[in-house]
DNA sequence: CGCATATTTGATAGATTTCAATTTATGTGG
DNA sequence: CCACATAAATTGAAATCTATCAAATATGCG
């Protein structure tokens, strides 16, 4: 099941390339990485609590969600990962799991062996930058979630939960927006720290403002009106920053 | 007030060797950077945000919070710091900064320049996977903080946020605890997302359990009671993992 | 002492949870 | 394609927790 088509990494590399400045040299290297993909089903974990993970795994198609919890079993959902995110990208250099790594829809993941990355990451600092910038932006989205666990309403918890998702999914356009999103709305309250009751009732608030959820689809008719109510200011999540502008660790060659 | 003299940076690397395993080489290459030393004042920001920052800090000495806060002004803080913590080390990779950092007592931040930590890291990828990983710590404790402020009731926030600083200072011995924490409840209340008021009422039901906190100095009389209430593992603080357990980026010479 | 800041206390309002029941969706085998 | 079983969502009523407002008390400091 190995791979070594370099073509099942694309999307791996449009993500770093998207974040970061790699020069070809570096692309190819990241192309050239070992990887197994595998299928996970719907509630299944693939990352269990306290685990030694050997590989970081890279999401190609699905819904992740990291789940911790309380002493009393009740889960917290602190962050969501779509296609294209390294969920624990983490681990190469902190390999012990501190959260659980569970599927919210079938998934098919690609594992990337720690030996392997970390060996690429040695060679080309530049891709070394790269790893560590993305679990960077993982982590401002984890500050912005205890604000909107700490700091918001119910309602407003769950619009800005939306309004992220949209953004992380490209799917704002016209002042409206519509996007799959593979979640209960229990799940959605253990995002929020809510009850599932709450949840239902907060929806419905939310649904007299033109926001649905139905059938695992979000529909937002007034954009700008949500990012009211849930307060969203998009700044944390980095996506306007253009790669070239950012530093490197070596110069790239001149272009 | 730049300074060459390599003790001045001597809690920095041995913050960093505490969780990461460096050669000689490494480390004295750690202590040759430049480094500036300020003091902040209470209550001034020394990191703002959206600022672009060039340099990265380390605090020598009090007490540092990550400010963010929702639309209507009211705060959250995000991540706590001590002696020996880099409140953004991040900023190396990700120099647009999300959230605020202001001194919660008088400190003592000794300023790293990004040009000079950026070379060192590329020079040594040892060290650069050391950086990395100081930052993949305070995401795990970031982690908790969702965990703490989305599933636990007020007395358990505050008893599980006393529990992390206790640890994180070391000053858990025999089943007992006490150390400085400057922060006024308005702070706690900042840090767990509740209000002045409800904290005052929570911590009087803690004194009942033989937790006070007076003068800024917290007393712990029964350490197991307050983790029982707190429903604290340590676990994710990573504070009993051996540096020399952990892999390295570079084999290191054999010793 | 007197001002400013921090903490405590009481009474009340509001938000969220809990519990229980009902309805609606979804999936599966016959 | 229906019938059934299961999961998910909704609704109502009551309980609990936390916030709000306002006032009183304590604490630190010049």
């Amino acid at each position: 099941m190995s791979s070594t088509n370099s073509r099942v990494l694309q999307p791996f590399l449009d993500r770093l390339t998207k974040r970061s400045d790699l020069t070809r040299t570096e692309q190819e290297a990241v192309l050239s990485l070992p990887a197994r993909e595998i299928q996970v089903e719907r509630n299944e974990d693939f990352v269990r609590l306290g685990e030694i993970v050997v590989h970081a795994n890279f999401i190609a198609a699905g819904l992740v969600g990291r789940f911790d919890q309380n002493a009393s079993g009740e889960r917290q959902i602190t962050a969501l990962h779509i296609p294209g995110d390294m969920p624990d990208l983490f681990s190469v250099v902190q390999k012990t799991a501190t959260s659980a790594l569970q599927a919210l829809s079938p998934a098919t993941i690609l594992q990337l062996p720690h030996r392997a990355v970390r060996e690429l990451a040695r060679a080309h600092p530049a891709v070394a930058e790269a790893f560590w910038r993305d679990c960077i932006v993982d982590a401002m989205i984890l500050a912005q979630w205890v604000v909107n666990v700490g700091r918001r309403n119910a309602r407003s918890r769950i619009a800005h939960l939306l309004c992220e998702m949209a953004t992380r999914f490209g799917a704002v356009a016209d002042g409206t927006a519509e996007f799959h999103l593979t979640m209960t709305q229990a799940h959605l309250a253990d995002a929020t720290g809510l009850t599932p009751v709450h949840v239902s009732r907060s929806l419905g608030s939310l649904r007299e403002m033109g926001v649905t959820f139905h059938k695992n689809v979000v529909c937002i008719a007034d954009w700008h009106l949500l990012v009211g109510v849930g307060e969203f200011d998009p700044n944390y999540l980095q996506e306007d920053i253009k790669p070239e502008e950012r530093d490197r660790m070596v110069q790239p060659p001149a272009r």
